[in-house]
RNA sequence: GCCGAGGUGGCGGAAUCGGUAGACGCAGCGGAUUCAAAAUCCGCCGUAGAAAUACGUAAGGGUUCGAGUCCCUUCCUCGGCACCA
């Protein structure tokens, strides 16, 4: 054993190890009785953006460990790695750089493979594929035939982002404060014919089984319930009056879940794409113009919604279903077409939308929801006007009195009676528009024939490859620039046809991909038995640990669900979720920067060549590029991405200190689910630490291996004391490992064990057995985190011993008893002193000695106590 | 705007089921070692105070013998909002 802690060595000699005995090869048990449980534990695969960043080593640390301490719990480990490589990304890098997006995205993998390699996690490198080959997409391919052949996939119009001058669609984040990011012109909406998934078709499943899930944070299946959004409501009709209806029985439908307000409808507002707005515009050139400013902007939710709400009347109005009253049409800039019937009622008196619309434009206001002990007025807006759990009807006719519930029952009945509308189960989730104006991405396999219409390619043609040499000009997609790509023959009638041009949106790669892990070799069907074997737990399916970023926590995650859902429906697989236990880790975050340059456009600077000046409490004050020493602006602090160019390169950290010190750091920073502003102060602290447990265990083993202490014979009082430590540590650990997934407090703990070691006396022949039993099961305990230093250290103390094929310590019981614990007094709440007793005591016994502590007597002045509350184990509370 | 999460020393964080707030580490300060430095080792380290003690977990209020933890209100930060992945 070398005297001096020496990383990049031992990681080479570790890493050879791993590689020459196959340690992280994953064999599958078909044999029908498994020796070992299955444990599949997969991490998000990246984007292959070019570098890792911080976010990725954290992502992949804590499944490196969880695998690795499931190995030594004895489970047979799925640990794989793959390339999410279809993306923007690669068309951006070819715009800027000329480079082709396939040899740019394989460079990328290439280099980001060979980070991942140096990390030493204990990946399964031979399942290992790209997205972006046809040998993966040409299933997602054929799986999209069977789909559109069963009606799950359909085709409509969407709205999409329009760039007027580069004549092309922009992605949402392409879209700056409504301007389009390269040729800086106005945005505007446009309608184009897209391929949609049927997912509302899957809602009520996707919903119910969330509650089937216990092994996924509450947080996110809270943020999927809301996003899938089922309300139950009243969609209705507002019949037009014939002078401004186009066919006789012309109505205008709506949607609400506060029908029990109906009586306190002012006004109706549709969306500007409303074809009741369409017609009322044909004359009236002021509306028009509205309508036109409407389509100006973006497609992003958020931008609409924190838009200054506008509208302006149509100057048709329509007839009150319940009160024959007529209610006039306004649009509305807020209403979305392609949310439910693209047109919503209005009651400024209990909505705070309608409310601060009715107050801007004059509208009127009818209270018609009263609740005891409170004041309406129209001056401004209270929560209870809104509150469907307190109030009753008034001024609303035959329905003043009833409640919510009863009013919405009987309004319903009524419209039901004349025909006008009914109770509703109403979904929030739409179907996923799956069609991309893009080149790389896997080709939609569709032909359009202008005799048999829109024919899916069939088995014998497929995969559709996607042509590799291509020119990337930035408007609109090259695909359809290529007639060899596009110009075939119908699969139907033999007659000419076009190809679909369209790509899909890269979350179908990412929805199904862990399942081509267990199988990435066969050719011949999308999955195989090998999917069932690592899939199919005793009481629940899919991967048994899955650990990636919060931002996925709804689209990702869901349309996953939905993918197993379409899979096990086409009967590839008899299992309907796809991840058993989820871990949600969160965002490394960091400081963003940037010039403006001409246009408005930014050009951000990453923080590794910026300065940043901060004033006396450590607040930045302004900051400045190192290469030429003028200032830069400070933007917010963001999760890292290519997009904002603050994503840290772990690169030189590896480098400097290894990956064992880069990894024990990232896991000691903070807990995985908690988002991790990125700074290195503290890297030395983890490095110093290695350092020190490998001189301690140099020492050791310099003055020779010793067998290890086995049980607390011939221990001293203090020596008994340090084995209680390290029973308590190793029970410690394997809970934070295995069910809090919680490392640093583990590493921490070890960390105390190690500082308790170095105060012991432990030359004598006991105190080395114990030496050696402390020191070998810290090299255990922390493989999963530094396994290159372990798999060493281990070596050392145990010649000829494989410290990952090693089982994980378990805890003595008889180390950890203790005949006397210490317990807390306080007076009314307030610590005051501490007492000793025996470990066995009673209430009784407790409480007297509490009594009689010596803070205790001090601190109750002589009064008498009124109650003594024993928290065993803990402390004692006198009240006076 | 809507949905979700978070806010604890100079910094990262700990306190797992309502029970000793600040474990562990970083930075800092003092000392040992050294010709000197690095490295290493020992000690101190929430605020005020000589001390006793008081105060202290974003701010304000509440429940409780006891609140960082539960409830209400407000502020701030982060993630998502359907074409970034």
């Amino acid at each position: 054993m070398q005297d001096k802690y020496q990383p990049a060595e031992i990681e080479r000699a570790a890493q050879e190890h791993w590689a020459k005995t196959g340690a992280a090869r994953a064999v599958e048990d078909l044999s029908g009785q498994p020796a070992r449980p299955k444990y599949y534990c997969l991490s998000m695969f990246p984007y292959p953006s070019g570098k890792l960043h911080m976010g990725h080593v954290r992502n992949y640390t804590i499944g490196d460990v969880l695998s690795r301490f499931h190995a030594m719990q004895g489970y047979n480990v799925l640990q794989p790695m793959g390339w999410d490589a279809f993306g923007m990304p690669a068309e951006n890098a070819a715009l800027a750089n000329n480079v082709p997006p396939a040899a740019w995205t394989y460079q990328n993998i290439a280099y980001m493979k060979q980070q991942l390699k140096s990390l030493g996690f204990a990946i399964d490198w031979e399942r290992e594929f790209a997205t972006c080959t046809p040998e993966y997409y040409r299933w997602e391919q054929w799986l999209f035939t069977r789909l559109y052949k069963k009606g799950l996939v359909y085709k409509k119009l969407g709205t999409v982002n329009w760039d007027p001058v580069d004549h092309t669609v922009l992605a949402n984040e392409q879209v700056i404060d409504g301007r389009g990011w390269r040729s800086g012109a106005l945005i505007e909406k446009r309608e184009i014919p897209m391929y949609y998934m049927k997912i509302t078709a899957y809602a009520e499943e996707l919903l119910a089984e969330l509650d089937n899930l216990p092994g996924w944070p509450e947080q996110v299946r809270l943020m999927q319930k809301n996003w899938i959004g089922k309300s139950t409501g009243v969609r209705f009709a507002f019949p037009l009056a014939d002078e401004f209806a186009s066919t006789p029985d012309e109505k205008l439908w709506v949607f609400t879940t506060r029908a029990d307000t109906i009586m306190g409808v002012t006004f109706v507002a549709v969306a500007a794409e409303h074809p009741l707005a369409t017609r009322a515009a044909a004359n009236n050139p002021e509306l028009a113009a509205f309508i036109e400013e409407c389509k100006k902007g973006g497609v992003a939710e958020a931008d609409i919604a924190t838009m200054e709400k506008k509208g302006l009347p149509t100057g048709i109005t329509v007839t009150h279903p319940l009160t024959g009253e007529q209610v006039e049409v306004w649009v509305g800039n807020y209403v979305l077409m392609s949310y439910g019937d693209g047109a919503v009622m209005a009651v400024p008196a209990h909505d705070e939308r309608d409310f601060a619309f009715a107050k801007k434009y004059n509208l009127p206001i009818k209270q018609v929801i009263a609740a005891e002990g409170e004041t309406f007025s129209l001056d401004g807006w209270q929560e209870w006007y809104g509150d469907k759990t307190k109030g009753i009807c008034i001024n609303s006719g035959k329905y003043n009195g009833l409640g919510y519930a009863a009013a919405v029952d009987a309004i319903a009945a009524d419209l039901a009676a004349k025909g006008l509308g009914d109770k509703k189960v109403q979904f929030r989730l739409r179907d996923w528009g799956i069609s991309r104006q893009r080149y790389w991405g896997c080709p939609i396999p569709i032909i359009h024939c202008k005799t048999c219409g829109d024919v899916p390619v069939p088995d014998d043609q497929l995969p559709v490859v996607l042509p590799e040499n291509v020119e990337i000009t930035g408007a609109g997609s090259p695909l359809a620039r290529m007639p060899e790509f596009y110009e075939c023959k119908c699969p139907k009638c033999g007659g000419d046809a076009r190809r679909e041009t369209d790509t899909m949106d890269t979350f179908f790669e990412s929805s199904w991909y862990f399942l081509r892990y267990a199988c990435p070799d066969n050719a011949t069907a999308m999955v195989d038995e090998r999917v069932a074997y690592w899939c199919k737990g005793a009481n629940f399916s899919g991967v048994d640990q899955y650990i990636g970023g919060i931002e996925h926590a709804i689209l990702h995650l869901l349309y996953s669900r939905f993918f197993t859902k379409l899979m096990r429906d086409v009967g590839l697989i008899d299992f309907g979720e796809p991840f058993a236990n989820l871990l949600t880790q969160g965002m490394v975050v960091a400081p963003t920067f940037y010039r403006e340059l001409d246009g408005g456009k930014k050009q951000w600077i990453n923080p590794a060549d910026v300065d940043v000046v901060t004033d006396e409490r450590g607040r930045p004050t302004g900051a400045t590029l190192k290469a030429d020493g003028l200032p830069v602006v400070i933007g917010g602090t963001e999760k890292m991405s290519k997009s904002k160019n603050n994503g840290v390169d772990p690169q030189a950290l590896i480098d400097q200190y290894g990956a064992d010190t880069a990894r024990l750091f990232i896991m000691f920073a903070s807990p995985p689910d908690q988002s991790l502003e990125w700074s290195d102060a503290g890297v030395e602290g983890a490095f110093r630490f290695l350092k020190r447990l490998w001189k301690t265990t140099h020492e050791h083993v310099a003055a020779g291996v010793a067998a290890a202490c086995t049980g607390n014979d011939g221990l001293s009082t203090a020596q008994a004391d340090l084995r209680r430590k390290l029973h308590q540590t190793l029970g410690k650990v394997a809970d934070d490992y295995g069910r809090r997934k919680q490392f640093n407090t583990a590493i921490a703990a070890v960390m105390e064990l190690l500082n308790a070691y170095d105060k012991a006396a432990l030359t004598d022949t006991a105190g080395r057995a114990l030496a050696q039993e402390v020191l070998e099961d810290v090299a255990l305990m922390l493989f999963p985190i530094v396994p290159h230093l372990c798999q060493a250290l281990y070596a050392a103390l145990r010649p000829g011993r494989d410290a990952g094929r090693q089982a994980f310590p378990k805890a003595d019981p008889g180390a950890l008893v203790q005949d006397e614990i210490e317990l807390v007094v306080q007076v009314n709440g307030k610590l005051r002193g501490s007492i000793r007793v025996a470990a066995g005591a009673d209430k009784a016994a407790i409480e007297a000695a509490a009594l009689a502590a010596e803070g205790a007597v001090r601190f109750m002045e002589g009064k008498p106590a009124k109650k003594v509350v024993v928290v065993p184990g803990r402390l004692v509370n006198i009240v006076v």
